[in-house]
DNA sequence: TAGTTGACAGAACATATGTATTTTTCTATA
DNA sequence: TATAGAAAAATACATATGTTCTGTCAACTA
């Protein structure tokens, strides 16, 4: 911890000690009183000195919005990670099989559980994206996408969704309009398409991304 | 997470992305705001119940002081994949800490082997991304990309680039362009940045990305 | 049916909290 | 010493943010 004043060090401290103790960041005003600095004005140009010297961020006009840099963050204690199934590949007009066989499926990927949480991964399954449709969501050819198996979705999230009479199944953004169904691809050069609700079948919800460039 | 209302389950699951990508809690208000409710009242309202059921703990009257209480069960279940450290956060503009001092980190993030081979895993280390200057590179705003240490790169590969003179670190596609160098954001919005070869450093070049959509 | 209760809305309110402005004090140096 | 610049102080200001109050409405229930 270099080139910091004396203040600067405590002030550095303190927010340190703070947030370990709270588990969130101390107001400015906390940082006056506990360092019996005379004004806040005298925090707030100390806390942008720490800022412009990089061991801290902040977000202008939020409430203890200071976040350290290098430091332990409060960070979920990681474990261990679990494998999910890669049951194939989705896109726009490929059938996929059904969640439920995944025995006959030798393909699988090892999820970190900073996606998917420890619990409730049985339902969780993988696919790999073929083509441009959802480039828009930050998807791209190639990437895996990690689903978690539930037949509801909510406005605007992403889903594996599957048209029934067409025994087809895409990736894209479902939106219910009354009793039809709208799907968004998130690439501003395709058109959305529509279905009756009854058919239209949510096969999974997308929970994360996985993507190789190495 | 037993007893939970609808929406009750999505304040929750909205205060733990909010924390993980910001690294402090939300407001009511971006409560309010992100899951579309009419009313603070009813953010409160349901904040005291999750808080009576034990699932956060708030401090009355401060801003932003809302706590998950970690219910996670250690699953000490490891199965494939290397865990490597997530050495701190990147964007324009801010230092992370050089690769080598991974000791003093205790984050970390369990990597897919199809990301990272088995081999060589030891240079290769992890920083959360903050901000939007990925996004062309389909990289957002909290995810985790995994860099491979390498202190030389091809032309347009994504590298953390170092410049000395400022000690700070970018996400950048680089260019050499004779005795200059350019850095270039994914970003339309955003202008490339020329420094002096000698000026800039490479730290690592970007293999992999995740994300956590859930 | 009248009363009760849980969930939600709308609006106001109180204050917690970040910023800006101006003045004063300290400190190094020509 | 004079003086410029950094640091601190005092104060006012703007707004971000938690809380309260009153009311609606549907689902129960005596």
């Amino acid at each position: 911890m270099s080139g910091l004043s004396q203040r600067q060090q405590r002030i550095y401290d303190y927010i340190k000690q703070f947030i370990r103790t709270n588990g969130y960041a101390p107001a400015i005003r906390d940082i006056q009183r506990e360092l019996s600095i005379s004004s806040t004005s005298v925090v707030a140009y100390n806390l942008r000195a720490l800022e412009s010297k990089g061991h801290i961020r902040r977000e202008g006009n939020i409430s203890r919005a200071i976040e350290l840099i290098n430091a332990e963050q409060p960070l979920p204690t990681v474990l261990g990670g679990q494998r999910v199934p890669v049951l194939g590949v989705i896109a726009a007009g490929q059938p996929i099989p059904v969640p439920n066989d995944s025995a006959n499926s030798d393909d699988s990927v090892l999820v970190p559980e900073e996606i998917v949480g420890n619990d409730k991964l049985g339902d969780v399954y993988a696919l790999r994206v073929k083509g441009y449709s959802m480039v828009d969501a930050l998807i791209a050819d190639g990437d895996i996408v990690l689903l978690r198996y539930q037949a509801t979705a909510e406005n605007g999230e992403m889903v594996a969704a599957r048209i029934r009479d067409e025994n087809e199944v895409t990736l894209k953004r479902i939106y219910w309009e009354g009793d039809r169904v709208r799907l968004q691809p998130a690439n501003v050069t395709m058109e959305a398409m529509y279905y009756p609700s009854t058919n239209v079948e949510v096969q999974g919800r997308v929970v994360g991304v996985i993507r190789n460039l190495g």
